[in-house]
DNA sequence: CGATTCCCCTGATAGC
DNA sequence: TGCTATCAGGGGAATC
């Protein structure tokens, strides 16, 4: 499930390989994930340029030179591919998750961007660049988790104002920080020792710092290892991350903490499952 | 306005 | 063994 580091993964990876590229045409076999309709978004994308690439939260934005943008959200279970007649025979493109490609944009220089959502939850959608900042999933952002503005004076500010949330929900509102999922969740507070139903109200100014250094270390840390895969998550080049070999808790419910052998719980917040250590995060 | 529920999908898993 | 019901999960929409 991309969160904030394999977004980033992924528009890092972008940035490097598909700028000044011009896209030749669209080929997709669920349309419904492709708006405003798939004739559409293909011919306000056809013959432009690739100019540039960026990420908002957990979306991913595409400039192209003719004012227009590509905006794209993998959701669950999606991931971009780029091929080329360099690597389109590499063993990473032999990965069963290829089964999922459902839309490709083909490139100049014999090269595709390959879309795959086992689930079919992800979209994307073709914008005029001067309305990407007020599309409605954007511009309700709250600061992004991964920027110099996320300070924990910023954060104190957003804990204050939903004081009576429990902190383990209050992590995932992507309209007071954006980038989190559930897996940097549960990993941020268990680094900070804090139990995902206190509530935002109870954490001390230690506190607040200690979780906000967490999110920004775990979140580092994580895309320098290009993400993590615990299923379908790849990058561009259809290789596994590596950050899942550093989860603390996340997804291992009953097995022992890694800081304290003390068997991990799972709970449900916000719909989501959480995980934490019942020793050490109080 | 805030909180909760439903929904989109389909592979994995549990239950029989 | 094989079939069926249930679950997971980001985030938008509908509902309470």
């Amino acid at each position: 499930m991309p969160e904030l580091p394999e977004v980033q993964t992924v528009v890092t990876q972008l940035q490097k390989k598909i700028v000044d590229l011009e896209i030749q045409r669209l080929w997709t076999q669920w349309p419904k994930s492709v708006r405003p309709t798939p004739a559409e978004f293909e011919k306000r994308v056809k013959h432009a340029m690739i100019i540039g690439m960026r990420r908002f939260g957990k979306h991913i934005v595409i400039d192209l030179n003719n004012q227009q943008s590509i905006l794209i959200h993998l959701k669950m279970t999606g991931h971009l591919l780029v091929k080329n007649p360099t690597n389109r025979l590499s063993q990473a493109f032999k990965d069963p998750y290829n089964q999922f490609i459902h839309h490709i944009l083909h490139l100049s220089n014999d090269t595709a961007l390959e879309f795959s959502d086992m689930r079919k939850f992800g979209w994307m959608e073709v914008v005029r660049t001067q309305d990407v900042e007020t599309f409605s999933s954007i511009a309700s952002l709250g600061v992004d988790a991964a920027s110099d503005a996320f300070t924990s004076d910023v954060f104190r500010a957003i804990l204050k104002q939903y004081s009576s949330q429990h902190i383990g929900a209050l992590l995932l509102r992507q309209e007071s920080i954006a980038g989190i999922g559930n897996i940097y969740r549960s990993e941020a507070l268990h680094r900070a020792c804090i139990r995902p139903l206190r509530r935002a109200r109870s954490l001390t100014k230690r506190d607040v710092e200690k979780l906000a250094q967490s999110i920004r270390d775990v979140l580092r840390e994580a895309i320098q290892k290009r993400g993590m895969s615990d299923g379908d998550f790849r990058d561009t080049d259809g290789r596994e991350g590596e950050f899942q070999k550093e989860l603390g808790v996340y997804g291992r419910s009953g097995k022992p903490c890694p800081i304290c052998n003390t068997s991990i719980q799972r709970i449900k917040i916000a719909q989501r499952s959480a995980f934490f250590c019942p020793k050490c995060q109080k």
